[in-house]
RNA sequence: UGGGGCGUAGCCAAGUGGUAAGGCAACGGGUUUUGAUCCCGUGAUUCGCAGGUUCGAUCCCUGCCGCCCCAGCCA
């Protein structure tokens, strides 16, 4: 059990303790939760906040976690949402074994409540439309009035609903409510439909069913039914746990869980509902749910996220029931912490700029065999090779210097990492009066790792051979929105205003270290001096590899420089 | 102006009667052949506001203010 949190954790929350308490005092022998998806879209890093409190919580206290598709409305989900939901689940390194449910294999139990709940004159077929029922249900400040069927015997409400069962009716002829009460300042608790009539083909069930259960219906009776101690559900249910107590206490269910809500999760700069989530994938504002500026946990994989990195966000941010906006940074960073540490680094110009060194003989290669960690020599080392022409990156060299900038210039010497002092003795320009190509010269006295290497020079910039590299695409990525709360400005609330149109920089001559090549393909690397990069495993070929940028490398100097103006 | 929640530093988040943990960000310094990493240091006389109780209140009481959620046969 975790006790003490280790230091850089936010103490424990109040699920926790609750779970705490309730196993040491004898409440609960052990600890039964759930991760309750509805298949209805992709999972995003809203569901790693729920998966993590689910499934981790399970793990912490040794107890156990069921994965159960929520599948109780056939118009809306889709089989293949299902095996996606499972694979990011898993990628998030949680198993279920053999607790794989879902909603509608309880679909002849919940049957039977609702037969149960008849029986004890506690639920009623209901006759009118849904509109009908919609303009009685009362308004916030209005108590709702009584349907003229809620009255009806027992017997007839029976031989309804089973009518409505046998398929007697076209949808929506009847529905089955709860009897609770219609002036309930609760709306919830105002004669709630527990059942529905959908002449529809459900993805697991066929044709067995033309009667669905609702939600508020479904979720604390499949709970009960699993067992489940602890059902943790974000705030807006919170309205409806009443709902939720009722129906388990009107029911001979098999246990009473208790029902936790926990705020959900909000980043900065980014959408999370699954409604936006498909409008920007629908509308082709992103190139589907895995594109790598998604926050979808396919996204995020794509992007080059390690699991590791979202779980460890999900810890830092904590459990509690304020509405949050947690900062991107906080995201950022956890990749950072993770990838700092396991990432082998390479060298990349993104854009590359021409430097000859010109008293470097024509013909010569020689090799550099830096380490692939600089804290972690067991990684083991790289070959770089080395020779008269290399690109350096267009960025690290400017003509006219700006204070404290202390990469290339003319008239001045900067350290190619790894290898040589140069020294910057003239500028080319091609015919448009840019900057095309540089003339150094370098001073083999210099060479990494020589005794007399000596001189201390303060720049530092990295460059791959002219001669000796592998060409490739990168992309680079910023945040989708413009706006740390996108749609918070506009009056309809229209997020799509917010878009950044420059979430994509797509660069394809990048030079890359030949090291590449010996390398596995589902590793991070960090790209010594810009940032942390993924192979694209969807839109990489075999000679033309492309990588997204993961997060860029903390940047002091470009910080510094910008608010130089 | 019905009900349910929430309000502690820029962003998160503990603490809930004894005098404000921690993380991220920010800032300052050190190390460094990544302006990275790493290390060290700096922040709330104050807990939405106003009263009250108390020797003592972020924590209890009263009133007020602000924000979020609820009127699907969605989840």
């Amino acid at each position: 059990m975790n006790e003490s949190n280790s230091p850089d954790l936010p103490a424990i929350d109040f699920i926790r303790s609750i779970i705490r308490e309730d196993l040491e005092s004898g409440k609960h022998q052990s600890l039964v939760t759930r991760f309750p998806p509805e298949p209805n879209g992709h999972l995003h890093i809203g569901h790693a906040k729920s998966i993590q409190l689910n499934f981790g919580t399970a793990e912490e206290f040794k107890g156990i976690c069921f994965m159960r598709f929520d599948d109780t409305n056939p118009l809306k989900e889709e089989e293949e949402y299902v095996e996606g939901i499972l694979e990011d689940v898993k990628w998030m390194g949680y198993e279920w074994k053999e607790r794989l449910t879902y909603a509608s294999d309880y679909f002849e139990k919940l049957y039977e409540f609702a037969e149960e709940l008849i029986k004890k004159g506690k639920a009623y077929v209901e006759s009118q439309s849904a509109e009908e029922i919609r303009r009685t249900r009362g308004t916030l400040t209005e108590p709702g009035i009584n349907s003229p069927y809620r009255d009806r015997r027992f017997e007839e409400s029976l031989t309804l609903f089973r009518q409505m069962r046998a398929g007697k009716f076209d949808d929506g002829d009847h529905v089955l409510r709860a009897k609770i009460d219609m002036t309930s300042p609760n709306i919830n608790m105002r004669d709630p439909v527990l059942y529905r009539i959908r002449k529809v083909i459900h993805q697991r069930t066929g044709k067995k069913w033309c009667i669905y259960p609702l939600y508020d219906f479904t979720h604390g009776l499949s709970d009960a039914i699993e067992g489940v101690t602890h059902s943790l559900c974000t705030l807006e249910f919170e309205d409806h746990r009443p709902l939720y107590e009722w129906i388990l206490a009107e029911v001979t269910a098999p246990c009473i869980p208790r029902q936790i809500e926990f705020s959900r999760l909000n980043l900065h700069y980014s959408v999370l509902s699954k409604r936006k989530l498909i409008k920007l994938v629908e509308d082709g504002y992103v190139s589907g749910w895995d594109d790598p500026r998604m926050l979808t946990l396919s996204g995020l994989r794509r992007r080059g996220y390690p699991p590791s990195a979202i779980r460890l966000f999900c810890e830092r941010i904590g459990i509690s029931k304020s509405e949050n906006n947690i900062e991107m940074s906080v995201l950022e960073n956890c990749a950072r912490e993770i990838l700092d540490k396991s990432s082998p680094r390479l060298m990349c110009v993104l854009k590359p700029l021409k430097v000859v060194i010109t008293n470097y003989p024509e013909d010569k290669t020689e090799n550099f065999h830096p380490a692939k960690h600089p804290k972690k020599p067991e990684m083991g080392t790289r070959k770089v090779p080395f020779s008269r022409e290399i690109y350096i990156e267009y960025e690290d060299f400017r003509e006219d210097p700006p204070p404290n900038y202390f990469r290339f210039a003319p008239g001045k010497e900067v350290r190619l990492r790894y290898a040589y002092v140069i020294r910057c003795d003239k500028v080319i320009y091609d015919s448009t009066g840019r900057v095309s190509e540089l003339h150094c010269t370098y001073d083999p006295k210099t060479r990494s790792g020589a005794k007399t290497e000596g001189r201390k020079v303060k720049g530092i910039i990295h460059w791959v051979s002219a001669k000796n590299f592998i060409q490739v695409e990168v992309r680079l990525y910023d945040r989708l929105f413009a706006k740390p709360i996108p749609g918070s400005d506009d009056p309809e609330g229209n997020f799509l205003n917010d878009i950044n149109h420059n979430s994509i920089d797509i660069l394809s001559e990048c030079k890359l270290e030949p090291e590449i090549m010996t390398s596995a393909n589902k590793e991070v690397f960090q790209f010594e001096r810009i940032g942390y990069f993924f192979k694209d495993p969807k839109d990489s070929l075999e000679d033309a590899m492309v990588f997204n940028r993961t997060v860029t490398l903390r940047d002091t100097w470009a910080k510094l420089e910008q608010e130089q103006h």
